[in-house]
DNA sequence: CTTCAGGTACGATGCAAGTCGTACTTGAAG
DNA sequence: CTTCAAGTACGACTTGCATCGTACCTGAAG
């Protein structure tokens, strides 16, 4: 039941062009808008996001955002945990998280 | 003589996706993070970012960031000149600029 | 045990993107 | 005018990446 935590990059590790890249593809930036909308940060399925891809790109999306040091993967077997590195990304890059949320242009942006 | 402005989109069209693809070419944010560090927002030369690429490749990279909408390309002609849309991309994405000061990771961080 | 759903590993494929070579255009200087 | 440097246009090449098919692994429920 104790699931182990896929191993990602340090804190002070995380690398802005690995982060760009990473938030370059629109799924994993719907992910990871999803995830920093969520301020309590609890543990998700990744089943939960809904994505229109097969399972196995899925993957491949999930392993890139954990190797990018922005959320964590917790392996449980035949299922999957993730969870937004919340405090790290904002110790790294602060105000990323919050550029996120900015997706709409009728959000917080005053005309 | 009077350089024409070249077209980019509004500042309230500013695509996130767009804008991260720009900044994931390691290039392409090492010229963005100069011009980001030059709180003055002069006009610069093209030439003048010591990219050890081809000058071909140079007008991609800068046609590239001008249609993500983060430099104006003023072209004279037989030069170019660049300007960074400071203004434009505080007003979208509040912060973003502020972010790519912080590249330096904090010493030894393999992997 | 068997079954089954969630997830991974590996390989193949198709497409987008970075790079450069050749040729052309532009404007300034002689 | 000619020459020259800066930049662009077009094409070709190569790499990277998103995607999926097939096969396999894992743990829970019958």
């Amino acid at each position: 039941m104790a699931g182990r935590n896929l191993v990602g990059p340090e804190a002070d590790a995380l690398d802005l062009g690995a982060v760009f890249r990473a938030l370059a593809d629109e799924h994993r930036r719907s992910v990871l808008t999803e995830l920093a909308a969520d301020r309590s940060d609890s543990e998700r399925g990744c089943n939960s996001f809904d994505l229109p891809i097969s399972k196995q790109t899925q993957t491949h999306h999930f392993r890139v955002l954990r190797e990018a040091g922005l959320i964590d993967e917790i392996d449980y077997g035949n299922r999957k945990g993730i969870r937004l590195r919340r405090a790290d990304i904002e110790k790294r890059f602060p105000g990323l998280l919050t550029l996120l949320g900015a997706e709409s242009p009728g959000g917080t942006a005053p005309r």
